[in-house]
DNA sequence: GAAACCCAGTATATCGGTAGAATGTGACAT
DNA sequence: ATGTCACATTCTACCGATATACTGGGTTTC
C-alpha cells in the first residue's frame, strides 16, 4: 500500500517528466523505421525484415537492429501496415448500450477470443439509436476493420444490403441473419411461463421492452401460448409497456397494481425491469413473493443480489460472446462452411417467486 | 412492431442479399478514390479535393465527383488519410473494468464531448491488470490516436515516463498526474463518516478495496481522521477486507457479524460492496438500517434502487468524464494552460442509514 | 573456367489518401 | 502581340510500412 511520502515522491516524478516531455512545447514525433534504418546503416526494407524475422537477414543484423527499435523506442505504425497489407488485425464490436450489463457481459468472452488470436478489439455503443448504429458501421469501415460482432442491432437487415462494404458481420441475438449466434428465445419465455403456471398463478402480467424488436415479440408469443396452452383466458390490460430499464418496471408495477384485479405474478421482460417492478412493490408495501411473484429475463450476476434473489432465465452469456467471436474469426479467414446458432436459455429459480395464494 | 410474415420475408431477402455479396466467394475489396477517378475522367486529387470541398474546384466537377462517390458506396480509408495527415481523430479510453458500472458512466459523457468535437472513442478495458494496461497502451500508440484517457489506472506514472510516446494522456482519479480528473476522495469519505457519527454511531465498520490504490488510502485515511476527531477509539476489527465487488461484499459482512461486538454501521468502499453487505446482512435475519446502518460510495444510478435504496456518496460522473475529456481535447489542440482539477462529491441520504440505537 | 546458385542486403513500387508545386487555358491589361 | 493573372486541374512527393525485383559478391557445379 502507498504511503503519504510515496505519494508525494511520485508528483515529483510527475512533474520531472513533464518537464522531461515537453521540453519543446510540442510533443515528439514518433519514430519510424526510417530513423532506426540510418542509425543502424542499413536500409528500411531490412530494419523491416528484420524486425518481422525474415530469413534472408543475418542474427548480427536482425540483433543490431532490434537492440536499436527497443532502445529508440519504436512502435510501428499500423496505419501503415494495414494501408499495404490490406487488412487490419481489429474486430469492432457495436453494443446497444454500455449501461446494460447483459451487453457488457458479453464483452468478456469476446475479448478473451478475440485476443488469443492476437486481434485487438474496438467497441462502440450506439446508445439503442439506429441512426447511430449506422454511423458506427460507417465508421467500423473507414477502419477497415477485420470484422465487426454486433449486439442489439436495430438495423439488422442493413448490414447485408451494403453489400459493397463486404466486412463480415456477425450479430448476437438475431436469428434471421445469415450469420448469428442467438438464444432460443421463444422457449426461454415458455420455459418462464410453464414455471409461473406450474406454481399455480394465472393472473400472469407480463411487462414488454416497449420498443419493437424480435426478443419482444418472441416474449410475448412465448406467454400468449403458455396461456393458451392452459386455457387461461388472457387479459390485455396485465401486458404493459417498460422501457428495458428500472424506470420502466417502475412505472409499469405501479399501472399493474393500480387495476382492481391486480397479478399474481409478473413476467419482466428484462432483470433491470425486474428490479424496477420489485423496487415499486416493495414501496408500496407489498410483499415479494408472498403478495406477487416475480420473474426476470437474462440472468445478470446482479440479479442473484436483488432482495429477494430473483428467479430469472440466463442466457448463456459467455457461451453467446464466444461462439459469436469464433464464427466472425471463421468468416476472416474465409474457412469453413458458417451458420447461424442457437444457443438454449435455462431457467434458474430463485426467492422472488412462489406458489400463487388461493 | 414485426410480424412473423415479416420476419420470415427478411430471412428471404437476407439470403439473396448472401448470394449477392459472396458471389466471387470472397469479400469485395473497397473503393478507392483511384477507381472514382477513373469514372469521372479526373485526376485523383482532383477527386480528393472535390470530396473535401476545395475552394479551386469547379461546382460541377465536385457535384459530379461526390454523386459518383455516394453512388459506388466509396467509405475513405482512415488509415490511409491518418498517415499522411500525421493526425488521427480518434481518442482511446482505457477503463479498468467493463463490469464496473462506475466506469461504464464515465464512457457516456466521454463519448459526448469527443463526438461533439468530431472525435470518435476506441474504448478498451484492462481487467484490473497492469500488464494488460501497458499491452493496451502499446496498442493505443501503434493506432497513433490523437490521445488517451484512463480511468482507474494501475500503471500511472508510467504514461510520462514513457515520453519517448507522446501522446497526450488524461488519466480520472488520480490527481497526482499532472493531467487529471478527480474528485476529492479524502471529503467524500470524511462526509460519509460524519454522517455516520452524527446520527450516534460509534461502532463503525469499514470495508477497504482490498488492494492498494490512492481510493483506498484516502478513504481509510477519512475514516480514521474522522473517528479521531470525535474521539471514538478505533478497534482495527471493524477494518476488513472487500475487492470492490458483491462478493467481497458478502465475505467482509459475515466476517463483521460475527463478531462479539459488531457494528452498528458499515462504511463501504463503494456500492457494490455495499450491495454484498444489504444481501448478507439480510440473508442472516437482520434489518437495514434498523439493525445496522449501510453506506456506500460512488453514487451508482443502480444504488437507488436497492433494498432499502442506498446512502451513498455521489461522484460526479457526468462531469469527471466531461471534464476530462475537454482536458484532452485542450491538450490535443495544444491551446491553454491545463492542470489537474478537483470536483467536489456529495453526500445523498436515503435509506439503508439512520440513528444509532441506544 | 563459365554458368548456375546462394546469400545478405538494397532499390523500388505500392497501399489510399493529401498537399504543394507545376501546368494549361482563357480573360484582361498594356 | 505579349505579359500578367486567375482559375481549374494535373503532377508529384509523401506518410510508414511491406513485398517484389534486383544487385553484387562469394561459392558451388559440371
Amino acid at each position: 500500500m502507498l504511503s503519504l511520502v510515496q505519494t508525494f515522491a511520485r508528483a515529483v516524478l510527475f512533474s520531472y517528466l513533464f518537464a522531461q516531455t515537453f521540453a519543446n512545447g510540442k510533443f515528439k514525433m514518433p519514430i519510424s523505421i526510417k530513423d532506426i534504418a540510418k542509425k543502424a546503416n542499413v536500409s528500411p526494407s531490412t530494419v523491416s525484415r528484420a524486425l518481422n524475422d525474415h530469413p534472408r537477414i543475418s542474427i548480427e543484423t536482425k540483433n543490431k537492429v532490434r537492440n536499436l527499435a527497443t532502445s529508440m523506442g519504436y512502435i510501428p505504425s499500423q496505419a501503415a501496415r494495414n494501408l499495404v497489407t490490406q487488412q487490419s488485425a481489429t474486430i469492432g464490436v457495436a453494443i446497444a448500450d454500455y449501461m446494460d450489463p447483459f451487453y457488457m457481459s458479453l464483452l468478456a468472452p469476446i475479448e478473451d477470443i478475440a485476443l488469443e488470436n492476437n486481434y485487438d478489439l474496438f467497441v462502440s455503443s450506439f446508445y439503442r439509436d439506429s441512426k447511430r448504429e449506422e454511423k458506427l458501421f460507417d465508421s467500423f469501415f473507414e477502419k477497415r476493420l477485420a470484422g465487426i460482432i454486433v449486439t442489439g442491432s436495430l438495423i439488422d437487415e442493413g448490414y447485408l444490403s451494403q453489400n459493397n462494404r463486404s466486412i463480415p458481420v456477425v450479430l448476437v441475438n438475431c436469428p434471421s441473419y445469415p450469420f448469428s449466434v442467438s438464444t432460443d428465445k421463444l422457449a426461454g419465455a415458455k420455459m418462464a411461463m410453464e414455471y409461473l403456471v406450474g406454481l399455480g398463478h394465472r393472473r400472469i402480467a407480463y411487462i414488454s421492452l416497449g420498443m419493437s424488436s424480435s426478443a419482444e415479440i418472441l416474449r410475448l408469443q412465448g406467454y400468449r401460448s403458455v396461456m393458451r396452452k392452459h386455457n387461461i383466458p388472457i387479459d390485455e390490460v396485465l401486458i404493459v409497456s417498460g422501457d428495458g430499464g428500472v424506470i420502466g418496471g417502475i412505472k409499469a408495477a405501479s399501472q399493474l397494481m393500480a387495476l382492481p384485479e391486480k397479478p399474481s405474478a409478473i413476467f419482466c421482460f428484462n432483470d433491470m425491469t425486474a428490479l424496477g417492478v420489485m423496487n415499486a412493490l416493495q414501496k408500496q408495501g407489498y410483499q415479494i413473493p408472498r403478495d406477487c411473484s416475480v420473474i426476470g429475463y437474462d440472468g445478470l450476476d446482479i440479479s442473484a443480489y436483488y432482495h429477494p434473489s430473483l428467479t430469472t432465465v440466463r442466457q448463456p452469456i459467455y457461451q453467446l460472446g464466444y461462439r459469436s467471436t469464433e464464427m466472425l474469426l471463421d468468416l476472416i479467414r474465409g474457412d469453413g462452411e458458417v451458420g447461424s446458432e442457437i444457443i438454449e436459455p435455462e431457467l434458474i429459480t430463485r426467492g422472488s417467486t412462489t406458489h400463487a395464494r388461493n
